[in-house]
DNA sequence: CTGAAAGCGCTTACAG
DNA sequence: CTGAAAGCGCTTACAG
């Protein structure tokens, strides 16, 4: 079965391809009159057309197309919800948010701008120099390391105040010695650097020590020994986890240990996830609300790629981060 | 800064487009002597030639781009790891594989087709007609509903024998009454319906009456009525949760309301959440290797994409289901 | 074995 | 206000 074209528009319209084009790119810059316009409106909506993008992208040599990046290990649920906005947000500007596994090719990334020759790339990490390479030779807007301190105007969250904020929390609750429990895996240390970062300048701020950091796997057994060290060595009282999954494996190792919560050990997460809520004693967490970021990068993307942003005002008054105190703290 | 095109490359190796094509694609049904391949080759090389896809696409009408429809919420983290592996093996066999969130396109996602004139279109949920309608009339593969039961061909992975192998282990432990935790989410339902199916079938095949359902939402306190349900009215004294998510809330509920686990009702989750293994007590579970479905569905995908399958031999006898027994059962 | 030429569907100077 | 024509970069009959 043929494709159906813009000549195909035409034909039925009784008018040029030419005119076709102008109605439908809505071509300010042309003067159209509203019959005519009608007309082509009506022959395309019959017969159904819709344009072959190839051709365009072809033609103008760049495709409405968003490219994000994102990495190869699996992040926080969270994160699906800021992916979903994103796609709303720039589809309701006619951009189509499309997201690769960077793993996915062996080969540098190289090839695929090729194959989708997209209007802006998104990189959730950093892109390695020789996918990003190509990326920039083609003339390609390249957003980067999105969630970055250095970004955060783009994201509109700067994660050091993540961690700024669970110490004042602990603080707030009496607490003079904290304990941080970072990550151990280093592709997550986008998150809890600047995360540390961030506590160790709110302890700094009133006038605490700055926070014994003590790397945690997502294991019960991990914990432990960092337990250890906080209890027994460093008398800390409170712990700021980079997120709630080690904070729901230091609380695991609290209850295997007889370490007693929140009373020997405060212990306050990041992430809100389900499973935090539903611990014995309840995970006292922070919800990090993803659509402002996601609102916030969608309205850099559409910037970036020349194109109007239709954002609506507001959005950005709502608050990212929201303390959730439950049983731990 | 000019594209560098095919007719460069010609130019650059002293031959014809059409021999650069020739050369480039690799046509078995061409006789070209070395000499000339090599130095198409090596001037490609030298200028580094990457064909423009749009041109390819417009040309032949179709591109090599694989299109993943996800659903709009959030499901499982294993996920991540069945769309890593999904894109690793077709990158591997040249093909792009590009993930969408359905819920991107306000207008149905008819005009993404045309923007990258995907090869294949694979849907993990069900695609609405509007959105499948358009696919199947420009004649592009489309592989739809991939963890519903009557496809378990194509993923290798049905369902059912989840919850088979859930009352399995129960009957094992001697239970008799046996309870089932089912999602409360409609859009999880293509989850726990099957689930609850083999669930039955077990039951029966077993000579025990069927599970007592009931519906469970992401709570302690949804969980607490079902707790009831079970321990009170029905004595069940086992339950099998549709997920870990559900047997996290479960066991939160028994926990609260005095009820010992396994001892007065035992608990079986799936998925393996990292969250599960870190409760107290620690959750029996079973573990879906989403790595085997991925690479399942990828050659299928190759199949339909008319692309001869680089799939190593010997993936399809690892298992894809483990029980994973910890304290709760 | 190799090349000149046509054509995929679109947009846009350019000419009326 | 409208249309004929060129050209984006590729592949492929077709002719040598």
């Amino acid at each position: 079965m043929a494709r159906i074209t813009s000549k195909d528009v035409a034909r039925e319209a009784g008018v040029s391809q030419t005119t076709v084009s102008f109605v439908l790119n809505d071509r300010s810059d042309q003067t159209i009159p509203p019959e005519t316009r009608q007309a082509v409106l009506a022959a395309a909506q019959r017969l159904g057309y819709v344009p072959f993008a190839a051709a365009r992208t072809l033609r103008s040599g760049r495709s409405n197309v968003v490219l994000c990046v994102q990495p190869d290990f699996p992040i926080a649920q969270a994160f699906e919800e800021f992916k979903i906005t994103l796609s709303q947000v720039l589809g309701e500007s006619g951009y189509a948010c499309l997201f690769v596994h960077s793993a996915g090719s062996s080969k540098p990334l190289a090839e695929l701008w090729a194959h989708v020759q997209p209007a802006v790339v998104v990189a959730f990490g950093a892109l390695p120099t020789p996918d990003a390479e190509p990326v920039r030779r083609a003339g390609i807007a390249l957003l980067d390391n999105i969630f970055e301190p250095e970004n955060r105007i783009v994201t509109g969250l700067d994660q050091r105040a993540v961690g700024r904020m669970q110490v004042q929390h602990l603080v707030e609750q009496g607490h003079e010695r904290i304990g941080f429990g970072a990550g151990a895996d280093p592709r997550e240390r986008a998150f809890y650097e600047p995360r540390l970062l961030g506590a160790t300048d709110a302890c700094r701020e009133l006038g605490l020590d700055p926070p014994i950091t003590v790397p945690v796997q997502y294991s019960t057994e991990s914990a432990r020994s960092a337990v250890e060290t906080w209890t027994r060595d460093s008398r800390v009282t409170a712990v700021a986890a980079f997120n709630d999954l080690v904070a729901l494996a230091i609380l695991a190792a609290c209850r295997s240990d007889g370490v007693l919560v929140p009373d020997d050990l405060a212990i306050i997460g990041v992430d809100n996830l389900l499973a935090g809520s539903m611990t014995g004693p309840a995970l006292t967490t922070i919800a990090i609300n993803l659509t402002v970021p996601a609102r916030s990068l969608s309205a850099k993307i559409l910037e970036v790629a020349g194109a109007a942003a239709a954002v609506p005002a507001g959005w950005d008054r709502q608050p990212i981060l929201t303390l959730v105190p439950r049983e731990t703290t």
